[in-house]
DNA sequence: CATATTTTGGACATTGGTGTTCAATATTGT
DNA sequence: ACAATATTGAACACCAATGTCCAAAATATG
């Protein structure tokens, strides 16, 4: 049983368990998407497009996609939200803040290596798309907040937001780096993630200690 | 005498001068698709919507733009070269690296403020038209090189394209942050310039006494 | 003022994508 | 094996945008 995508849409907002269905039409069918929408932009892709490079017929989208205008929208959510799950499942139980950050800004950039499209379609997006911005960026604020009252950031209250903007922009363009094969995914998470702990005021060799520890796996999103 | 685009393509790359003709028509061409592109994205701007915008009559349009198609790539190459050489004039000829940076950051944050639609349309396509990223790029690194060697940032030789990303993000993140009125551009730019001066190593006190100077005007290109 | 140049705005054929329908075929579950 | 369900691929009408053409009106230019 495939689930319908409008039947998870309301008030105009689809709700991101749709792609978790266990259809893999609908998986072929995103993964395409994202592909395309990385390749060609948001609006270019038409529906004979996304057939083709899905491997089914037109006919087959319109099956499973009841409204094909707002799958960007349906797949940018999706992102954010199961990228922001695999980094929290990943992060250790004991680890302090900063680790944390650092760890959390490397995991974005090395996945930009290990899966292209992801990060072409995140860097292409994030700074466009509503819905991914604030997806990737209410967590972003939580951890800045408790590493500022552990004492490891040193930042003023109101610089919160310029915090935040600090760290999405530059991880964005470090991922930018990596697509670009200008540097490799542990050079740039490493100079990405010291200089933003410099940023913070971590003493500038705690943060490059931090910056070239051994980085985990990504694990996947906990059911 | 309207010059015509036409004349200024050759192997596929437009010259920027042509922009600056005193064609009162394409001006306003160029203005009005300005804001279109950064409303509306770069794919979804029609001819029609265009002259409507212009306040110009279809027919126009294809009188002064031979490749309407190249009209994006034209005018995102035009905005990075003019803002270059306008940020290049307003900076005071004995200006130390770092107070050079801070009042460059804040430079395109308080322009976001005062021109929305520039701002808007440097959000949106900063990271995705290769043309513009190389626009600002050069100069940018440029000032990084000199800092460094002045000592006055704190840098190895290999971080220097982390660092390009660094500011090149933070500073685009920052100026989001105005066009959505959650920061006014006074606090946003100075929080910016604060943050990128401690992440390249200028001591907090140093960094958080240049993010708050006297920001100068910004003035215009010298023809 | 007379002449050259632009702009105007509507007509036109054309293209390319959309969303629908449907009978034939393939796949899946029991 | 049988029934339920999904996929296929083609046909169809439809729409929005394209680029071209052109005579009338408006605007520069000398």
């Amino acid at each position: 049983m495939v689930f319908k995508l409008a039947r998870f849409h309301f008030s105009g907002c689809a709700l991101v368990a749709a792609s978790y269905s266990d259809s893999p039409v609908l998986r072929r069918i995103h993964q395409a998407a994202l592909r395309l929408f990385a390749e060609t932009g948001a609006t270019h892709v038409s529906i004979s497009e996304l057939a083709q490079a899905a491997g089914v017929a037109r006919g087959t989208i319109y099956n499973n996609l009841t409204a094909p205008e707002a799958l960007f929208e349906v797949i940018a959510s999706e992102l954010g939200d199961e990228m922001h799950q695999r980094v929290l499942a990943s992060f250790g139980a004991d680890e302090q803040p900063a680790q944390r950050l650092a760890n959390g800004v490397r995991f974005f950039i090395r996945r930009t290596h290990d899966e292209p499209d992801w990060g072409r379609f995140l860097c292409r997006f994030a700074f466009s798309s509503e819905s991914m911005r604030t997806t990737l960026n209410s967590p972003l604020a939580q951890e800045i907040l408790s590493g500022s009252e552990a004492g490891c950031f040193h930042l003023q209250p109101q610089q919160l937001l310029s915090a935040m903007a600090l760290i999405a922009g530059t991880v964005l363009s470090s991922m930018l780096l990596v697509r670009e094969g200008l540097r490799t995914w542990r050079d740039a998470g490493a100079d990405c993630a010291e200089l933003l702990l410099r940023a913070l005021g971590v003493p500038a060799d705690e943060a490059r200690r931090l910056a070239l520890s051994e980085l985990p796996p990504l694990l996947p999103a906990t059911a």
